[in-house]
DNA sequence: TTAGTGATATCC
DNA sequence: GATATCACTAAA
């Protein structure tokens, strides 16, 4: 059981979030520990990617999003639903992997609430810090690609990418 | 299919 | 200041 360190977060998204699939949420937010398996995710690639958050390039909000690898974006979608990402590549591009869904569940708001996090965790690291992170059991699980989903406002060339990643059969 | 909900960005 | 939009969910 190892933990993750800021090497596996330091790369292209495109690589790390079909290995984020498989891998163990650990949480200490709500007090006892929390621990979910990662059964979805979602890369988000930069200003280009007109799914991306910061597409449009550098505000308030999606300035985490160009900061260091491993660090946690959380934000508030309509209004009460928390959405988590972890922020990967270089430094100064925007990119990052949503957390989609956990192992008996789906559905990026049930995961932040099942884990205990809010507004509170963004820009927390899952590298450095002691309330949550995330763990390699060593199991490996196949993987299939699908397309976005609730991204209808990107154009046609990123809405049919296939950045999402879901886990299949364990190897 | 639709209501619910509030931060964010963008426009006065 | 006002408004439109939104990486969702539960209920019907």
């Amino acid at each position: 059981m190892k933990r993750l360190t800021e090497e596996f977060f330091h790369r292209d998204c495109l690589e790390a979030a079909p290995e984020l699939v498989g891998k163990i949420l650990v949480s200490k937010i709500g007090g006892e520990e929390i621990r979910v398996r990662i059964t979805e995710t979602e890369a988000y690639r930069g200003e280009e990617d007109t799914a991306c958050h910061a597409h449009k390039g550098r505000t308030p909000r999606t300035e985490v999003l160009y900061g260091k690898s491993g660090v946690i974006y959380v934000y508030l979608c309509y209004g009460m639903h928390w959405l988590m990402n972890v922020i990967t590549g270089e430094e100064g591009q925007p990119q990052g992997v949503l957390f989609r869904a956990g192992e008996g569940f789906g559905g990026p708001a049930k995961l932040t609430k099942r884990l205990g996090v809010t507004g509170r965790q963004n820009k927390d690291s899952f590298v450095t810090g002691n309330e949550i992170w995330i763990e390699d059991d060593g199991r490996r699980f196949e993987i299939t690609t699908d397309k976005r989903v609730g991204i209808n406002y990107a154009t046609e060339e990123y809405i049919n990418k296939q950045w999402r990643f879901i886990m299949g059969k364990s190897i």
